[in-house]
RNA sequence: GCUGGAGUGGCGGAACUGGCAGACGCACGGGACUCAAAAUCCCGCGUUCUUCACUGAACAUGUGGGUUCGACCCCCACCUCCAGCACCA
């Protein structure tokens, strides 16, 4: 076997490939013809780290252990199409991501430019935002993260912002709510307006965005974010910028959720645009330079924010928002800000406007006079996708001294990695230090030019990863349309909440740019979303990064791939948390075992005396029925499971009275129940039993009605809703029989005596409740 | 604070449309087989009371109300836990 760090493949994914794997298995049983790619996270931060770390070629390592995933997978029997496989690290791939980042390029969907990165001193690399927990890095808890700017490419997923909100209401339905409102949440729109203010005497103007344009009469100052453009120019002395800086640095240092609101005076002026004002310009470190316009007007009577700042720094508070049924606050005897909605006050000739309308007139009124409009907002920022590390698919991009950033034609793809590169941890790109790599001519004018040093993100991989694998050989495109128009969109896709508002917006962002290079025409990629909950281990989610992995390969070893399988559908319905008790793994191992007992002394001619074939049977076409439910409509293979040992149970029970070709035939409807889900266990019996071909391909068991029909039902009988006693009738009793049969019982009758009887209710071949007074 | 979800035995969980609460499994206790152990099989297993016993009764689904003949399920208020977002103007 070959080396491999903890868990590359734990039962988290374990379960997750176990939900997809049954029902894909129950589809083809059902006549399906399905295909299924399966992802897995085989590239990226920690094989990259794990190998920096031992100092080895990353390629070699991370092939290596693709290879024992795959391994891993395949022994735990998935019946995924390997011949499809999609290898994102293979040149063939990084072909078509260079393609489609060329297709963006040309759009103007993928740009360059200088941003702020988080950067861990401890693995001395950068980390996506996403990698950074209460800001320190992921895999160093107590190391701060650091911001560093450089270049860097981004996508302009912002670009769709509009559009991904919009057609969520597709998807409604189909994907659970709670990552819906995650993405609505990341999108973050916000409708309101942008307005300048001049700077006094200058002109120059400033731009804010307010939701809340109705209370501007009570902005009392301007608040700029310390990395706003317009700070350098205000702040013109030393002191003064050493000041901004020691702010940033202060706030930097605070820890999430006890920010202090940090402010400073830039002893400029702005002119208010509708009162003529003249209103102090600061700095507050509360105000974001990545959302809006980084600068705000300060409203302190009607947002709490500005009104802990204001307050804090002596400005005054002038309320302008009069609530509905109360008074104008009294600013000397305010507590906290009103910030609902109200009426309109002090604001010359819009007072008594109600905040809505006052908000749309407010809007136009800036509009015409040219000082503002009404705008909207979204919180979602552009991707970026550069990474320094060596494990990546290359940005296909020259950097000429005369011609600028040139894409790399379209004839020279793929730009592939370099072999033999020494990761040195020193945090720049590896590949900046391969001159072969790094000096080509300019594709342009042929002069000396660099290389971009920088890989993509491997979400990049993922956002088309099940595109691709329909059309997995394709050498002249990223896959055939018409191939896609088939299959496209995915009728139900199955992973972690964790992808939500990552690898979830990502993949519907690629799908939207494809569609609009005329690629596809589907406008989601995935109808229908299951999230399958978490495995819990000691209280905390099962991850590589936090060790507390459990290894599918000693639960092979101990159990086999059936029961650890299994036990991971068994344990819990698939969309809740599964904490991870491995005791109970031995009872799915004990059911399996009866059954492959049951099955195997069961498959040659045996004699038994056949009174129990009936009740046999009905049982077993009530479990079909019961499973058959569960695959079509809610996924709760926990109970069918359980029906199945339940069903198991009885038949041990009823063995010895069962005739030879009962046995015969209830063996072979029960292995294919079983098929979905135990699929060793399953095959090894379907060859037992003399049949051949895989056991998954077979019709799956037909549900007979009247073999599944009771001859007699027991009805509870109730007396003012408790339970007082049973009736054994038959199915289809009329209503009247039951009432009479259910007074004259004898559990019942001692209730009902010296009562009078107010009135019985009668539900057909469900109950009896006698009202009694 | 906002958003989404969950609270049922010692534990994981079941109860599908408002109709027998605790299926199935784990753990535990008792027994059979065995020199012994493992494996396997059988019985018991919410709490309290009642009966010598068979039995029977009351109370139980986070808390408090409500609707209903009847509520784990529907409505109102609250508590706790988990997850995500969080100075978003």
């Amino acid at each position: 076997m070959l080396p491999y760090p903890s868990g590359k493949l734990h039962m988290g994914h374990v379960r997750n490939y176990s939900i997809g794997d049954a029902l894909a298995r129950y589809m083809w049983m059902r006549g399906y013809n399905v295909l299924h790619p399966m992802g897995w996270d085989s590239f990226g931060l920690p094989a990259e780290n794990a190998a920096l770390k031992e100092n080895r070629n990353p390629r070699e390592w991370t092939l290596g252990n693709i290879g024992h995933m795959k391994v891993q997978m395949q022994r735990l029997g998935f019946a995924f199409d390997w011949s499809r496989e999609v290898t994102t690290c293979e040149p063939e791939y990084y072909r078509w991501n260079q393609w489609f980042f060329l297709k963006m390029f040309e759009r103007g969907l993928a740009y360059r430019k200088e941003a702020l990165l988080n950067w861990c001193p401890e693995c001395a690399t950068v980390l996506a935002n996403e990698q950074v927990v209460n800001g320190c890095c992921w895999r160093h808890e107590t190391t701060p993260v650091e911001q560093r700017a450089m270049p860097q490419w981004f996508l302009k997923t912002t670009a769709y912002a509009r559009e991904l909100l919009e057609d969520m209401k597709q998807l409604e339905g189909g994907w659970p709510e709670r990552v819906l409102a995650m993405q609505r949440n990341w999108i973050g729109r916000s409708e309101g307006a942008e307005i300048d203010f001049r700077l006094e005497p200058a002109g120059t103007r400033i731009r804010v965005f307010t939701t809340r344009i109705d209370t501007i009469y009570g902005a009392t100052c301007i608040i700029l974010a310390p990395e706003h453009p317009l700070v350098d120019q205000l702040m013109s002395t030393a002191e003064q910028r050493i000041a901004v800086k020691e702010m940033i640095d202060a706030t930097a240092r605070q820890e999430t959720g006890q920010e202090e609101k940090l402010g400073l005076f830039t002893d400029c002026y702005a002119i208010h645009p509708f009162s003529g004002a003249r209103i102090p310009i600061w700095i507050g470190n509360f105000v974001l330079m990545g959302y809006g316009t980084g600068a705000i007007m300060a409203v302190p009577a009607h947002d709490e924010r500005d009104f802990e700042f204001c307050r804090a720094h002596g400005i005054p508070v002038v309320p302008v928002i009069r609530p509905l049924d109360g008074e104008l606050a009294d600013p000397p005897t305010m507590k906290e800000p009103f910030v609902e909605y109200g009426i309109v006050e002090n604001s010359g000739e819009w007072s008594g406007l109600a905040s809505a309308e006052a908000r749309k007139k407010m809007a136009a009124y800036a509009s015409q006079h040219g000082f503002g409009a009404a705008a909207i907002t979204y919180r979602l920022k552009d991707w970026g996708i550069s990474r320094q590390r060596y494990w990546g698919t290359p940005i296909p991009i020259i950097y000429c001294p005369d011609c600028g950033a040139v894409p790399v034609p379209e004839k020279d793809l793929p730009v592939r990695l370099p072999a033999g590169v020494k990761i040195t941890g020193e945090g720049r790109s590896p590949l900046e230090t391969v001159a072969s790599f790094m000096n080509v001519p300019c594709p342009k004018c042929g002069r000396p030019a660099r290389r971009e040093s920088d890989t993509m993100d491997t979400f990049v991989d993922s956002s088309w990863y099940f595109y691709r694998y329909c059309d997995a050989r394709n050498h002249r495109a990223p896959f055939d349309s018409a191939t896609i128009a088939r299959w496209f969109p995915i009728d139900q896709y199955i992973g972690g909440v964790e992808h939500a508002i990552l690898h979830l917006i990502y993949s519907r962002f690629w799908t939207k740019v494809m569609r609009d290079i005329a690629l596809i025409r589907n406008e989601e990629p995935v109808k229908r979303l299951f999230t399958q909950g978490m495995v819990i281990k000691d209280g905390a989610k099962m991850s590589k990064s936090l060790g507390n992995v459990v290894s599918p390969d000693d639960m092979v070893e101990r159990y086999g791939a059936d029961s650890a399988r299994m036990y991971s559908l068994f344990a819990a319905p698939p969309d809740r948390d599964l904490d991870w008790q491995e005791d109970g793994v031995s009872g799915v191992s004990k059911f399996l075992s009866r059954v492959y007992r049951f099955v195997t002394r069961n498959a040659e001619a045996t004699s038994g005396s056949g009174e129990a074939d009936r009740d046999a049977l009905r049982s077993l076409h009530q479990t079909i029925q019961k499973i058959t439910t569960d695959f079509d409509s809610r996924w709760h293979f926990n109970t069918s499971i359980a029906a199945l040992m339940e069903l198991t149970n009885e038949l041990l029970e009823k063995e010895e009275r069962l005739s030879s070709d009962v046995r015969r035939s209830i063996c072979r409807d029960l292995t294919l129940l079983l098929a979905p889900f135990a699929p060793y266990t399953t095959q090894d019996l379907w060859e037992t039993l003399g049949e051949t071909g895989p056991a998954f391909r077979q019709p799956w068991p037909k549900f007979d009605p009247q073999l599944a029909e009771q001859d007699e039902i027991e009805i509870p009988v109730q007396v003012n809703g408790k339970l007082r006693g049973h009736i054994r009738v038959a199915p289809g009793t009329p209503k009247e029989q039951l009432e009479q049969l259910a007074r004259e019982n004898a559990k019942v009758k001692p209730f009902l005596e010296g009562k009078q009887i107010v009135k019985v209710i009668t539900v057909f071949d469900r109950l009896v409740n006698i009202v009694v007074k």
